[in-house]
DNA sequence: ATAATACTCGAACGCCTGTTCTGTGTCAAG
DNA sequence: CTTGACACAGAACAGGCGTTCGAGTATTAT
């Protein structure tokens, strides 16, 4: 017969220095030492924390850089610090044409310009690309499923694949337009999100300036506050 | 005459060391030492790092923990932490009634049914209530410039005022749907998002049950990754 | 020119911290 | 009883790290 001194996989002792670790990185902006660990769980040898510390990593619940002072960090609780930020550079509407910002721009963004999204939410490797944000003005999009006030958030590019979701500027018509971007034999199908509503076709003879491929759409549904 | 050496208040070593903090914390998950800013900068002298160092704290630029190792951190680009955390409970769809968690199941949310929002994003003092999100399922929202496979993030709330926008199930219909909410004389008023389709009419003695607020929308346009 | 300021270097000091090793007591299995 | 895994203490070691000081050089103002 075999009777385990605790009940599963963490202790008491384990998740005291867990909710330490976290309350202490709260507080002090950085994880707490061996010993201040030890200090605060009632452990009096830094080898003994070292050894529950051991078991917390193996059981996945915390992360260490060895070597390197307070080098301890929650997994689970603490996926933070993984957000983008993204240059918001102007707006988008229809008659105008579409500010894609250079290069050079990407270093130097203002905070207060910008918005922050989630890493979790990006599409799966359009991080640590250079986005651009651009706010809706204007219900011409709404054909594109996007509204006034909406946030875009695109990647600059020049082409697209089939199925892809573009802002184009239509120099021709001078327009500015989000839709769905298809080719075709002889021309080019610009399919609306909206499925109710038809396609426009372009020759591939007009002009058509491909300005970025569309990665997510924001839409903030505050009023008046 | 009076010539300024560098530009303004940052010089392009300020501007290197700033980098190189953001680079290596996104690397190793902790801030660098003095000595490995001063390494990646060409700076053979730690004092000459802490210099820097004190003059970008000055600025405001950074955060320092004295006397504690790797104790630097940015301020501006790095207001971690900040993100909301809002579990995803389901789906929703026209022809299902909207899943509404209760209470108790906010506590327990689980890392991987749930989405992170930037608190930046967030409508004005929406932050630390209780909200959650759900996934459109069907193309039965378009009216309400809502896709299949969007996110849409609701407070739970019985009564909505006028022109919030808000998840309902009319129970005689057996409808779920997203609409603008509007009570008028002796009906409700159901206004779609898209300005070009019309608002159904609900009589005050049909059953209305309005489950949340719609907070926001979220459209991920990504593409077989 | 001269002085003040900004910037840079090198080295040494000393604390902080993670690591490791030895030793003790408990408890259950054989 | 012996064995061994487990939980813990204490001490010592070695390296990492922030701090400080003394000194030198370039740039700018007076």
């Amino acid at each position: 017969m075999m009777m385990v001194r605790k009940s599963k996989g963490l202790g008491e002792r384990h998740q005291k220095i867990l909710d330490f670790i976290a309350s202490y990185q709260r507080e002090h902006k950085h994880p707490p030492s061996i010993r201040e660990i030890g200090e605060d769980c009632d452990i009096s040898s830094t080898s003994v924390v070292n050894y529950y510390l051991d078991q917390l990593e193996k059981s996945g619940n915390i992360e260490r850089d060895r070597k390197i002072s307070r080098g301890v960090r929650l997994t689970a609780p603490t996926p933070m610090g993984d957000m983008f930020r993204i240059p918001m550079v102007g707006v988008i509407q229809a008659g105008e044409p579409i500010p894609v910002p250079s290069n050079a721009d990407f270093g130097s963004f203002t905070p207060e310009d910008s918005i922050e999204v989630a890493m979790s939410l990006m599409p799966t490797k359009e991080k640590g690309k250079e986005l651009f944000a651009l706010k809706v003005q204007g219900e011409s999009m709404i054909d594109a499923m996007v509204n006034d006030g909406d946030i875009v958030i695109l990647r600059p590019t020049q082409d697209a694949r089939n199925g892809d979701m573009v802002a184009v500027w239509l120099s021709d018509r001078n327009e500015t337009t989000l839709k769905f971007f298809f080719k075709e034999k002889d021309k080019y199908r610009l399919q609306p999100a909206n499925p109710t509503m038809k396609p426009i076709y372009i020759d591939k003879s007009e002009a058509l300036e491909i300005k970025g491929k569309v990665v997510m759409v924001i839409r903030k549904v505050e009023r008046y506050n």
